[in-house]
DNA sequence: ATAGAGTTGCTCGC
DNA sequence: GCGAGCAACTCTAT
């Protein structure tokens, strides 16, 4: 019996170097029924902006024309359903035989995936599921490491002894045509109310989503891709996606052959735009528009053919294959870990600290709210740390380096490396000790290339929560830029109110003589924000929270952590080593910082904090702040 | 056990 | 521009 064959579409959106693809043509089908399924998870619960949205359009209709390329009666048929439900009934209409798709081990992905296995099963459906999203099968990193790999070396280690990773497959030349794509008896199920009562993405939508109203074949009837308009979406980006404009990037790298040969990441400049220092391929990678062992080998011959002319190339982690080995970490890392890779709660591998705004991954609702207020110490109110993640997410704290890459995240949905670890850094262990998950989050929603894994990882990472864990290396949002980009034009593109201020205070504009800012006309606090606290001092606040934390030596799997005892626990154990520490350095200091004035509203005076902290004594509540910000409202209008 | 390395810190002094 | 010092964590190789 000739086979019938679903190729199923998901993190793979290319014709070239595809080994699932490759093993559905193998089975020489008579009919190929290339399939997107249009998922309510994904369109209602996951976090997804408009710009990534537009990106996979992108990448879908160039998936169709690519096929339709090869074989005109091929194209892309898009389902507008739940696979759950869809794929078992497509399974009687067509008649297929066989479903085959490439991998997925995030974990969303792994349980539907098991879901449909044994729905082909029911049905008498043989399965074939090959890796391609990585260099290596990340479970069988995960096997050779003997768990998740948290470092390079054990990514490496394991992938040695696997073997290198296979050479790219060709596109395909030819593809068998879909069968008959009528649907008789075929009813639509549309997603029920908890998908629309739950939708992540509604902040983004100009009107409720209309992508199912038109029934499973879409609004012509033709399976076509759905449109922004149809998600009631609009983008701001300007990049955008498709294997053909992903093969033509890689190509323009690979041909500068120096560039491929010397790339060194920490080397390249954050503040770079227009053209950015680096490939801007991560979309790319998160779609499947390309492949990353294609990206390895391209890569590699380059730096092979440079080595043999007797030239210096540059070697993992820094080159550009050690960027790749990165990427394969973090997919091996989630997938040893499992479900609970993305947060701290139940992650055995992630330290616990006690962050302001708790995710709402916590064990007692209760606990998302609770906030510690120790004076003298990390702890600040938990609504002044509501108001700073508000600041950090729309851009808006009066640090020019940080509020101009969000900026670009949000309205471009790609910023630089280093400029990730800047704002992720600011957010978490250098600034305002929030969560690392509550930032992962904002990540996720505008970032085009989010990579659950690459993105948790990061973020644990950047938060010292693991894979890394020197704390004490702090980014400055001034210092850090300043490497790159002195003029600030990197600040002055993104906040044009910014554009002509003093070079010499580009990146401190609070520090700017009046004057001055009349000339530039841009008045801080009225044009532009002033600071919304003392970096210097929190930083040295982070640092007292992190070292209690990490004597403390508590992780997300941890009975106390589990039980949402730990806080607690923690506040009591280290409170007399907070304080005492805080007493030893909050003094020196005090006489080189600025008065309050300079600095947005600021709930705690400014006294307390060049006070040694006195035990027991002038604690700061919620009803202490609001009384004192009813006492000042002076205070309150900083920023008018 | 101990030393050294680890993708990318900052400040200061030369 | 470079190196030392800051004060410090974790994994790996020996």
């Amino acid at each position: 019996m000739p086979a019938r064959v679903i190729y199923w579409f998901r993190t793979d959106l290319r014709l070239h170097d595809s080994p699932a693809l490759k093993a559905a043509l193998d089975l020489d089908p008579e009919a190929l029924y290339p399939v997107w399924t249009w998922d309510p998870h994904y369109v209602y619960h996951a976090k997804v902006g408009p710009n990534r949205w537009q990106f996979l359009l992108d990448c879908q209709s160039a998936v169709s024309e690519g096929l339709s390329q090869i074989n005109p009666e091929s194209r892309l048929i898009v389902l507008r359903e739940s696979p759950l439900t869809i794929l078992p009934k497509l399974f009687k209409a067509w008649r297929i035989s066989h479903l085959v798709f490439e991998k997925d081990t995030d974990s969303y992905a792994r349980k539907r995936d098991d879901e449909i296995l044994a729905k082909a099963g029911e049905a008498g459906v043989e399965c074939i599921v090959k890796y391609g999203r990585t260099l290596w099968d990340s479970d069988e990193i995960v096997g050779i490491n003997n768990g998740p790999t948290m470092t390079t070396m054990q990514l490496q280690k394991a992938g040695q002894k696997l073997g290198p990773p296979p050479r790219p497959i060709p596109t395909p030349s030819s593809i068998p045509p879909p069968g008959d794509l009528s649907l008789k008896d075929v009813a639509q199920d549309q997603p029920g109310p908890e998908y629309f009562s739950a939708d992540q993405n509604q902040s983004n939508r100009t009107a409720e989503d209309s992508t199912y109203h038109s029934g499973l074949r879409g609004p012509e009837g033709d399976f076509s891709v759905p449109t922004m308009e149809e998600l009631r979406m609009s983008a701001t980006t300007p990049h955008r996606g498709g294997e053909k404009i992903a093969l033509e990037i890689l190509d323009r790298i690979v041909r500068d052959k120096e560039y491929t040969a010397t790339f060194s990441k920490p080397d390249t400049a954050p503040t770079a735009f227009e053209p950015a220092s680096t490939c801007l391929l991560s979309p790319h990678m998160h779609f499947g528009s390309i492949s990353c062992r294609k990206f390895y080998w391209d890569v590699l011959d380059v730096v092979n053919e440079w080595e043999k002319s007797g030239k210096k190339a540059t070697e993992p982690p820094c080159s550009l294959t050690g960027q790749l080995f990165f990427r394969d970490m973090y997919f091996a890392a989630q997938a040893g870990v499992g479900t609970y890779f993305g947060q701290t709660l139940h992650n055995p591998k992630v330290r616990y600290i006690p962050w302001h705004l708790p995710s709402k991954h916590q064990p007692n609702p209760d606990d998302i709210l609770k906030s510690l207020s120790i004076k003298g110490t990390y702890h600040v109110d938990s609504k002044e740390a509501e108001e700073w993640f508000i600041k950090w997410r729309e851009g808006r704290t009066g640090f020019p380096w940080i509020d101009a890459i969000m900026v670009q995240l949000k309205t471009e949905g790609w910023i630089h490396h280093l400029a990730r670890h800047a704002v992720a850094c600011f957010l978490t262990r250098g600034g305002c000790y929030i969560d690392w998950e509550r930032g992962a989050e904002v990540f996720e929603e505008w970032l085009l290339d989010h990579e659950i894994s690459c993105n948790a990882g990061n973020w644990q990472w950047l938060s010292c929560t693991a894979f890394f864990s020197q704390y004490m290396r702090i980014y400055s949002p001034i210092a850090f830029p300043q490497k790159t980009d002195k003029e600030g034009k990197y600040v002055r593109h993104y906040i044009p109110q910014l554009k002509d201020f003093p070079e010499k205070y580009i990146y401190e504009p609070w520090k700017c003589p009046i004057a001055d800012q009349r000339a530039a006309g841009c008045i801080i606090g009225k044009d532009y924000p002033k600071p919304m606290f003392d970096w210097k001092e929190r930083k040295e606040a982070c640092i007292r929270g992190m070292k209690a934390a990490f004597e403390a030596g508590y992780h997300g799997s941890d009975v106390e952590v589990v039980k949402g005892n730990a806080r607690d626990v923690l506040q009591e154990k280290f409170k007399d080593n907070i304080e005492s520490f805080a007493d030893a350095t909050s003094n020196p200091g005090a006489s080189e910082r600025k008065g309050k004035d300079d600095f947005e509203s600021r709930p705690t005076t400014s006294k307390s904090s060049k006070m040694p902290a006195k035990r027991g004594s002038g604690q700061v509540t919620l009803d202490t702040m609001f009384a004192r910000k009813k006492a000042k409202p002076e205070d309150e209008c900083n920023d008018i």
